[in-house]
RNA sequence: GGUAGCGUAGCUCAGUUGGUUAGAGCGAGGGACUCAUAAGCCCUAGGUCGGCAGUUCAAUUCUGCCCGUUACCA
C-alpha cells in the first residue's frame, strides 16, 4: 500500500520558446518525483500547456494560421524540450483539450449556480492596442499613458466576476492553520502580508467581441473564461477520472504564487467544496551571467544548449545544485564549467575510475569481499549513516542543493579514504594483513559509489544507470538498500574503464553524445 | 511610498538561542604522493561578521536609526 504522491508543475503558456525557467521547473518536478517513486511512492507527475487567451491569439492571427494549429507547434516543441531532460511525466494536459473543458465549465456552472459568479459592469481607461484595462499605476512619472499602449479610451464592459472576497478570512485560517501549506516559509508570510488588505472579486470573463480563444463560459455563450478559471483548473481536470486529488505538490515560480495560486486556486476550489493542494513549492528565478533572464533573450534559450553540449545529466545536476530552492541563482558557463568539473568529473567521475582500474589491476576485475575492518572503514561507514540521514531530510523538505551538498562531503570522504588507505601501497606487500585491508578498500569504495549512484539516480538517472552497470550492479530502482551498508558489491564484475563526464577541455569536445 | 528579507574571507554562502582562536565550498599559493579524467590528498585565507548609537560584565549574534541591495505590495 504505497502512499500517493500527486506533484505538478504550473503549466507553461503556449506563447514563444521554452527557456532555462521553464527547463528549471520541469527538472526539480522530475527530481522530486523520481525520489518518491524510489520511495516507494504511487507518483503521478503532470505538466502541460496553457494554450488559451489573447497572446496566442494575437500571434495566430499575425501568422495568419488557426490558433490550434499554433498551439499544437508550441506544444510539440516544449514537449520536445521534456524529453530533451529527460523528464518522467506521466501525463500531458493541455488546456484545449475536451477532458479539461468539461471540467472547466462544469466548475463555472457549478459557481454560477451557486450564486458565487455575477455580472457586473466596469468602466475605466483601456488600451485598445494591449487589450486591458488600465489603472492609475500604469501612467509614467508625468501621468500620461506610456506609449506601448497606444490609443487609451474610456470604456465600459461588462464582465462575469467570481466572489472571490467572501473566502478571505477562510484563506487566512487556512494558511495559518497549515504552515507547511507554501514552501519555502517565507514566501507564506508574503501571502499573509498580502491577504491584510481587503481583496477584490475576481474578473473571470472577456466578451467575444474581444477574445475568442477561450472556453465558452457555460451560461453565457457571448463570453469566454479568462486566465485563471481556465490555467489553474488543469491540476484538477487532469486527474479528475483517476482519484488523485488533492495535489500534494504544485511545483511553481514566486511570480505566480500570490495571488494566482496562493490566493485564487484555494479560494476557487473551496468554493467548489473541493480539498485545496497540500503544499505550494515556490522557486526562485535563473539570472544569466549576473542580469535577468527575459523570455525575448536568445541567452535564455541557449542556456538549454547546455544539455545538448555536455549532457542532460550534467545539466540537471547543475541545475539542482546551483539553485537553493526558493531563492534566485545565477547560470553562467564559468560556473557550470566549475561544477562539472570538480564535482562531477574529478570528484565522483575520477573516483570510479580509480575503483574500476584497481580491482581490474588487483582482482582481476571481480570486486573483493571487504577483509579488515579498522578505524578507517568504520569512520567512513559512519559518514554515511550521517550522511544518509541528512540527504532524505533535505529532501523531505525539498531542499535539493542542500542534499547534494551534504552527498558530496560522502564522495570527497570516498577520496580521502583512497588516499589514507593507499591501496597501491598495499599491493605491492605479502603482509596478508595489508591484502585484508586492500580488500576492504575496494569493497568500501564500491559499496559508497552503489550508495552514492543509488540516491543520486533521481537527478542523474542515466549517469548513475552507466555507473552502477560499469561496477557491475543492477540499476536502481528504490532506496530500500541505502539505509544500510551492505556486500552486495561482492563478487561483482566491474568495467574496465569509464568516462562519465569527459573532460571540458579537449578541443573536439563531442557535440553529441 | 508600505511590508519583509538580505548585507560575514577574492567569489558563492553557512553559522553564532550574546561569551575563550568566526566556518565550508570554489578560486589562489605551497607540499607530499601516484591507483585515476595532470584527477585525488594535506597545509595555507588573519576577514573592522554594511555604518552609527544603545542594552550588557560581554554583540558579528539583541534594540533603534542610517546606508546599500532584493522581493512582494501600492
Amino acid at each position: 500500500m504505497s502512499r500517493p504522491f500527486y506533484i505538478t508543475t504550473a503549466i507553461d503558456y503556449a506563447n514563444g520558446a521554452p527557456h532555462l525557467g521553464h527547463a528549471y521547473e520541469k527538472v526539480l518536478a522530475d527530481v522530486l518525483a523520481r525520489h518518491h517513486r524510489m520511495l516507494g511512492d504511487d507518483v503521478y507527475f503532470l505538466t502541460g500547456l496553457d494554450e488559451h487567451g489573447q497572446k496566442v491569439q494575437q500571434t495566430a492571427q499575425k501568422r495568419q494560421i488557426e490558433p490550434q494549429v499554433l498551439v499544437d507547434e508550441v506544444a510539440a516543441v516544449f514537449q520536445q524540450m521534456l524529453g530533451l531532460l529527460n523528464i518522467s511525466n506521466d501525463d500531458y494536459i493541455r488546456t484545449t483539450e475536451p477532458r479539461h473543458k468539461v471540467v472547466v465549465q462544469a466548475f463555472l456552472q457549478k459557481l454560477f449556480d451557486k450564486g458565487l459568479i455575477f455580472k457586473a459592469t466596469k468602466s475605466g481607461w483601456y488600451s485598445v492596442r494591449q487589450e486591458q484595462f488600465l489603472s492609475d499605476k500604469d501612467r509614467d512619472a508625468e501621468g500620461n499613458w506610456p506609449s506601448i499602449y497606444g490609443e487609451v479610451t474610456q470604456t465600459t464592459e461588462e464582465n462575469y466576476y467570481f466572489k472571490l472576497s467572501q473566502f478571505q478570512p477562510w484563506l487566512i485560517e487556512h494558511l495559518k492553520d497549515n504552515p507547511d501549506f507554501i514552501n519555502p516559509a517565507h514566501r507564506r508570510k508574503q501571502v499573509l502580508e498580502f491577504l491584510k488588505e481587503p481583496m477584490n472579486d475576481l474578473c473571470i470573463s472577456r466578451p467575444k467581441a474581444r477574445l475568442t480563444w477561450g472556453i465558452e463560459l457555460p451560461f453565457d455563450r457571448e463570453f469566454v473564461t479568462y486566465v485563471w478559471f481556465d490555467a489553474l483548473t488543469n491540476y484538477y481536470s487532469a486527474v479528475v477520472d483517476k482519484g488523485r486529488w488533492p495535489a500534494d505538490m504544485h511545483v511553481i515560480g514566486k511570480d505566480i504564487l500570490s495571488p494566482p495560486h496562493a490566493v485564487y486556486w484555494p479560494c476557487m476550489l473551496k468554493a467548489l467544496d473541493i480539498a485545496p493542494p497540500k503544499q505550494l513549492l515556490v522557486h526562485g528565478w535563473w539570472t544569466l551571467n549576473g542580469s535577468k533572464a527575459s523570455k525575448s533573450d536568445g541567452n535564455a534559450t541557449d542556456s538549454l544548449s547546455f544539455a545538448q553540449k555536455f549532457g542532460t545529466d550534467a545539466f540537471r545536476y547543475y541545475l539542482c545544485r546551483e539553485m537553493v530552492v526558493g531563492e534566485d541563482a545565477d547560470f553562467s558557463s564559468p560556473n557550470f564549467a566549475q561544477r562539472y568539473k570538480a564535482d562531477l568529473g574529478h570528484n565522483l567521475g575520477n573516483l570510479v575510475n580509480r575503483l574500476l582500474n584497481m580491482v581490474g589491476r588487483n582482482y582481476a576485475g571481480t570486486v573483493p569481499a571487504p577483509g579488515a575492518d579498522e578505524e578507517l572503514e568504520q569512520n567512513l561507514r559512519k559518514l554515511w549513516t550521517e550522511t544518509e540521514r541528512k540527504f532524505f531530510a533535505h529532501f523531505a523538505e525539498a531542499q535539493i542543493s542542500h542534499a547534494l551538498e551534504a552527498l558530496w562531503v560522502f564522495v570527497s570522504a570516498m577520496n580521502a579514504y583512497i588516499e589514507a588507505r593507499a591501496p597501491w601501497k598495499l599491493a605491492k606487500s605479502a603482509e596478508t594483513a595489508d591484502r585484508a585491508r586492500l580488500d576492504s578498500c575496494l569493497a568500501h569504495v564500491a559499496e559508497g559509489l552503489r550508495l552514492t549512484a543509488t540516491v543520486l539516480t533521481p537527478v542523474m538517472p542515466k549517469t548513475c544507470e552507466q555507473l552502477l552497470i560499469n561496477i557491475g550492479l543492477p540499476v536502481a530502482t528504490s532506496f530500500a538498500s541505502v539505509h544500510a551498508w551492505s556486500t552486495v558489491c561482492t563478487g561483482a564484475k566491474v568495467a574496465e574503464k569509464c568516462i562519465l563526464f569527459p573532460p571540458l577541455e579537449e578541443p573536439e569536445a563531442p557535440a553529441k553524445a
